[in-house]
DNA sequence: TATATAATTTAGGTAAGCCTAAAAATTAAA
DNA sequence: TTTAATTTTTAGGCTTACCTAAATTATATA
């Protein structure tokens, strides 16, 4: 049994080490960060996670998921993301609240209900934000995405996901009027500030460097 | 804050006090029978949820909710039964597998959540089990519903509600046929060993008396 | 290379929820 | 009413998941 800590520490570990983007190792402090709790408890957490066999973990070393605590960490993101389908889908809720009561639901234990879901949702491919959903095997389609910061000034491209887990950065999209799929140009990117301006449809939107880096891009 | 096992204390004490059947005050040792923890257990949280207003209390007395301990309780039965009619009606799931997922879902905490559910669901006035469900204000429309084991022979009833925390019950009536709403006459009970016969269009079945306590009817 | 800074680990502690075993109080039986 | 059986409470412990403070190791800087 795993309880639902443990796949929270799991889940952080995956985002930050194996997930998407596919960073280099995190560390314990990263991970406290990460899950607001102090490096100490991380390190105990640690131990127990080695001796379940779901990261591989040596003194003052590197921390990776197993096989199994990879996949135990996709199950539960997968979870998280067509239940965040359902609430926007079907219940109506906004962009912004979704994510935190997918916090709770993702540890809600029943493989029926999950693949019954799916069917329900249609087998959504992608969730409310731009999000891979993984399969029922725990396959991802990889996506290639690029942070707007990154892009290239002048390039056209297609908006693929947002960040999802910070209210106050969501409702400010939706304000601009940037949704999933839309098609953008980088127009300008300032060297002082990172301060950018995008073209959206004919009209132009100004982009900070802090929600630059929230806003995945892929080049069309 | 009110902790997942706290909110499970309190609708036990309402199920075994308050509930529907409005039976005699509970004692820690049923209390501890129905939560499957022992005496000793059960007596250092009724300490704490006497500290929360929750239940009131005294040592060697009878357990019994405050109003608020009561309206918590409430409002997770009615999540309850609200999660049971979504994993029944939108899912498609069999009438013996919705009470254990419902007992995980029952503790997610969002207003919103229940709310739109509700909506979704049409508004439903009983769960699959036949179970009332209590509206957003706690209000119940107290149906009047005797076990089948109360019946009078003879007389022609409707079935109201089944127990809905046992699956091979649950199967075992599926299979009898029985139906909520269905229209069955009490034929005849047996003095020595309560086993009953009652006829349900036009064929006969046989209940014991231990099943003939879990299904609840009202007279028509 | 020596020293300062930062990250990690150890040690010792807390609160929630559970347990067993024993003591105390209540209730039922003789 | 006295004794026996049952129920409830107390005492002391355990595990999980946290914490702070101090020690240790690793990394960066001079
Ligand atoms: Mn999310
Ligand atoms: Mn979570
Ligand atoms: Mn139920
Ligand atoms: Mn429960």
């Amino acid at each position: 049994m795993i309880s639902l800590t443990e796949e929270n520490y799991l889940k952080a570990l995956f985002h930050l080490s194996a997930g998407q983007g596919g960073k280099r190792e995190a560390g314990t402090s990263e991970l406290a960060e990460h899950l607001s709790v102090k490096p100490a408890s991380v390190h105990d957490m640690l131990k127990k996670l080695k001796e379940k066999k779901l990261v591989e973990y040596e003194k003052y070393g590197k921390i990776s998921l197993t096989t199994s605590g990879r996949n135990r960490a996709v199950e539960v993101i997968r979870k998280h993301r067509l239940w965040e389908t359902f609430l926007y889908d079907k219940l109506g809720f906004n962009w912004d609240e979704i994510h935190e009561v997918a916090e709770q639901l993702e540890h809600i234990r029943s493989a029926k209900l999950i693949e019954r879901l799916d069917k329900f949702l249609g087998y959504p491919r992608v969730d409310p934000h731009g999000d891979v959903i993984p399969n029922a095997r725990g396959e991802w389609p990889k996506q290639v995405r690029t942070a707007l910061t990154e892009a290239t000034v002048g390039q056209v491209y297609k908006v693929l996901a947002v960040q999802d887990n910070s209210p106050v950065f969501l409702q400010q999209v939706i304000k601009s009027g940037l949704k999933i799929g839309a098609r953008i140009r980088l127009v300008d990117r300032s060297a002082f500030d990172g301060m950018m301006e995008i073209s959206i449809n004919r009209s132009r939107q100004a982009i900070s460097r802090e929600m630059g880096g929230c806003i995945f891009v892929t080049e069309c």
